[in-house]
DNA sequence: AATAAATACGTGTATATACATTTAATTTGG
DNA sequence: CCAAATTAAATGTATATACACGTATTTATT
């Protein structure tokens, strides 16, 4: 009989060594940064098997979203998670391993516009299906507590001006 | 008369240009993400007048919640926030800007201690003033929420084994 | 139309992450 | 006690971020 366990997550205690925080809110600061910086290599252990880094991944996603159409350099960035990504830099390396192409726009000559070849598509499909499926199983969050969780994070963004 | 306004938070679905997700839980993977890379902008703006990456500032932290003690590069990794930290590199910088000192550890002659110098403490006394003043400002979270969010991001880091 | 301003992209530099390898020092096991 | 294994830190390399700057092109202004 298969028996199902969960892992307890480690706490933020244990895995930044600290017990004393300002505030809740100031613990919790530190926790997004943890949790997303967990996050990143969970999914960079994935994508490791096909030769792609989480940014990588992320501008084919993006091109993918569009596909059959180009996107240009600005577009894709405008839509990059990390708003200071620099995107030039990372198309770049997916023209290197021909996953995209790159081209000098005919409408705008200053536009450069990209497009995903069939080797990027492919490449796409295959390492999405293994996110996928970790996505599904690995997360035990209840979608209503997934709500409140973004709900919370907006407001965290909320600024006084 | 000062009247308080607040400027509500950009959406993520804004931010990143997305307005489909395939689920809330794979939205709250996003939005952690984002919201991660957005309060790294926000400290990295303060501290750049003091001349502090916010690693650096981590690890001036950590030393100075050990002072007077000593810390090696391994006590002072096992608290950084991003596991995978050089910190023999961030070291470097700080030691060059004279904010910590490195000496060979006479008990362990593998071991390099790393203390804050009077300069150090200085600096992160300055930069944690405006560091702090921002965070009690800026927040709007109250502090029952922020628990609640620390409970989920506790939540979502539970793995299926 | 000619010039100025703005825009898009690429590139240079400093810093950081991710990870493998090297070197020196210490610990362990025969 | 010594060889092997382990450990701590430094270093090398590839990739990415943060940001300034240069260049080409387009748009706006006079």
């Amino acid at each position: 009989m298969y028996i199902h366990t969960f892992a307890l997550a480690m706490k933020l205690e244990q895995a930044i060594q600290s017990t004393k925080f300002k505030s809740e809110v100031h613990k919790a600061v530190l926790h997004i940064l943890y949790t997303a910086w967990w996050l990143k290599t969970q999914s960079a252990k994935e994508l490791k098997e096909f030769g792609l880094t989480h940014e990588q991944y992320n501008v084919l996603r993006i091109l993918k979203g569009k596909y059959p159409e180009q996107m240009c350099v600005r577009d894709v960035a405008s839509r990059m998670i990390e708003k200071n990504s620099n995107v030039p830099r990372i198309v770049d390396r997916l023209e290197l391993k021909k996953l995209v192409e790159r081209n000098t726009s005919q409408l705008d000559k200053r536009e450069t516009v990209i497009t995903i070849t069939k080797e990027g598509i492919a490449l796409l499909e295959a390492s999405t299906l293994v996110m996928d499926e970790r996505m599904s199983k690995q997360f035990q969050l209840p979608e209503e507590e997934a709500v409140t969780l973004n709900l919370l994070l907006e407001k965290i963004r909320e600024i006084e001006e």
